[in-house]
DNA sequence: TTGGAAAGTCAACAACGCTGACATACCTTT
DNA sequence: AAAGGTATGTCAGCGTTGTTGACTTTCCAA
């Protein structure tokens, strides 16, 4: 496993327990990144899935319910019971599409926004809490590490999304 | 909160646009870490829930039920659930404690071991991949804001459990 | 006009959270 | 030693959200 001519810095990284406890540090932060939005939905009839159905929504108004489910990676039947839920509470609306009257084009309403923006806050509190005590550099290699564990095809929504937003 | 003294590049990191990127980030890279485990155990009557149980009974032989629940943030109901799927299997072994009965010490068997190390083989080799496409620094940094995304108590867990590994 | 894509419904099921009720073991107090 | 409280773990049942399968309706395009 030694390999004498790689610079030893760069294998020491490579050691079973080095990525053990890199796979370990992905558990416990991911806990940290879902646990306040959780706890706000926690008590309204909603969960993990409608903040995620939200958020893309927000994310990119307009998107139809078969772009969401490739983003998502879930069933439509999945999908549905949620986007369902969201409308009759009248936080997300369905416009039928002009050209293709078969696809429905999701916004958030008024009120929809504003939960958005109740767990987006938080969300992003403890992000730009988490990005300021480790510095710049960390969260340029933070970003690296994440995009390179990305299955291929997610990579490119991610990526497709990046730049869409721009 | 603005310090007038740090460099304009620090502050940069901080736009709503870029946190919005790392909470993306994490949500796809996130469906990449559990991808490969979960592809295995689809099929078998496991899931994630077993693998965690899996991992931190290999982590930590002999480790409680208690202590268990402390680590995985779940009751002791949901739990049990998967450690007795897990024990009827014959992959986990509970052995009633010498000092306190009511206790149950945690051991994989063979047939254990060899599943964790089938799942934690396709994980680490995602790590792995994604550590050498990132590079040592981007690794430091990735385990840095990850550290400081964890809930206080969780990073205690963590640091814990990176010491007792040493 | 026929074929296929998109959207949605209904039904059933699995994984894994949760609470409540309970049994057993231990410890402290009397 | 007996009594009561705490800790550990088990069993039963429920809710959310994921899954597959079968089906209908609507519409565009060949």
């Amino acid at each position: 496993m030694a390999d004498p001519t790689a610079s030893g810095e760069s294998l020491l990284f490579l050691t079973d327990e080095q990525l053990r406890k890199g796979i370990e540090a992905m558990f416990f932060a991911y806990r940290g990144f879902t646990a306040d939005p959780d706890r706000i939905l926690e008590g309204m009839d909603y969960g993990r899935a409608h903040h995620r159905a939200i958020h893309f929504i927000h994310r990119s108004p307009g998107t139809t319910v078969s772009n969401l489910l490739t983003i998502l990676g879930v069933t439509k039947q999945s999908l549905n019971r949620v986007l369902r839920s969201l409308i009759e509470d009248g936080l997300v609306e369905a416009r039928i599409g002009r050209r293709d009257k078969r696809e429905r084009h999701l916004h958030l309403t008024q009120k929809g926004e504003a939960l958005e923006r109740e767990l987006s806050d938080a969300q992003r509190a403890r992000m730009r809490a988490a990005y300021r005590a480790a510095g710049p550099q960390a969260v340029a290699g933070f970003r690296q590490v994440l995009e390179a564990m990305m299955d291929p095809e997610l990579r490119k929504q991610y990526q497709g999304l990046k730049e869409s937003g721009a």
